[in-house]
DNA sequence: GTTAAGATCTGCT
DNA sequence: GCAGATCTTAACG
């Protein structure tokens, strides 16, 4: 494999919508004395500061959702349901509370460590195709909170064939219960990585 | 101190 | 398709 060259923090300035967009196809890269597990994003969520009630920022700064208010580029790693964690990108200027929820990667090296973390009869296409699934199979917990992604053991890191990614489509957010009706969630069209199947249509 | 809800996943029907 | 697991966080008293 050649060799990932993690992104500087300039990849994370502009909107957190374009950030959010700017993830799609990119490689999320995991390190661990185990071994190394990465695969190219094909989903993610913005969460806003403004108008979004499904924002965690929504109710201000808390124990929870500091690192939300720190500068872009570091992870936000929260518990969630008492069982999983989520990953995000925080983004947007330093105070603002702005992040993106990575939901899905398509797996492109260490699949057999993620199999290891997952379970052995986990089929590829379930290993990290979802908030929870990804955390689990990358080893992603409370301990990476804050932790700066141009860096290792975990960072974000240019896909060269990032074109086949190109295509972009806009949904509603999935598993919130307000702000349903915005179109926040991004995903490539049609991917079998997704944590849900495209709506038909 | 107590309680209700949550950016989910798995297994069973 | 649906219920259950499982527990932290934050709001309230």
């Amino acid at each position: 494999m050649d060799k990932l060259q993690p992104f500087e923090k300039d990849f994370y300035r502009g909107s957190t919508v374009e950030v959010a967009r700017r993830l799609i196809g990119q490689y999320l890269c995991r390190e661990s004395e185990q071994g190394t597990v990465y695969g190219s994003i094909v989903e993610t969520e913005a969460y806003l500061s403004s108008n979004d009630p499904a924002c965690h920022a929504s109710v201000g700064r808390t124990g929870r959702n500091t690192t939300m208010f720190g500068p872009a580029g570091r992870a936000y790693v929260y518990l969630i349901y008492g069982l999983y964690y989520c990953f995000n990108v925080v983004t947007g200027p330093e105070s603002e509370g702005e992040a993106v929820l990575v939901r899905a990667i398509e797996p492109a090296g260490g699949l057999g460590l993620m199999k290891k973390r997952r379970g052995p009869s986990c089929s590829p296409a379930n290993l990290a195709s979802g908030p929870g699934k990804l955390c689990h199979a990358f080893a992603i917990d409370k301990s990476l909170d804050g932790h700066e992604l141009q860096k290792k053991p975990l960072y974000i890191a240019e896909n060269k064939n990032a074109t086949r990614y190109n295509r972009i489509k806009a949904t509603p957010r999935i598993g919130i219960s307000v702000a349903q009706d915005r179109l926040l969630r991004f995903v490539v069209p049609g991917n079998k990585y997704l944590s849900r199947r495209e709506p038909i249509g």
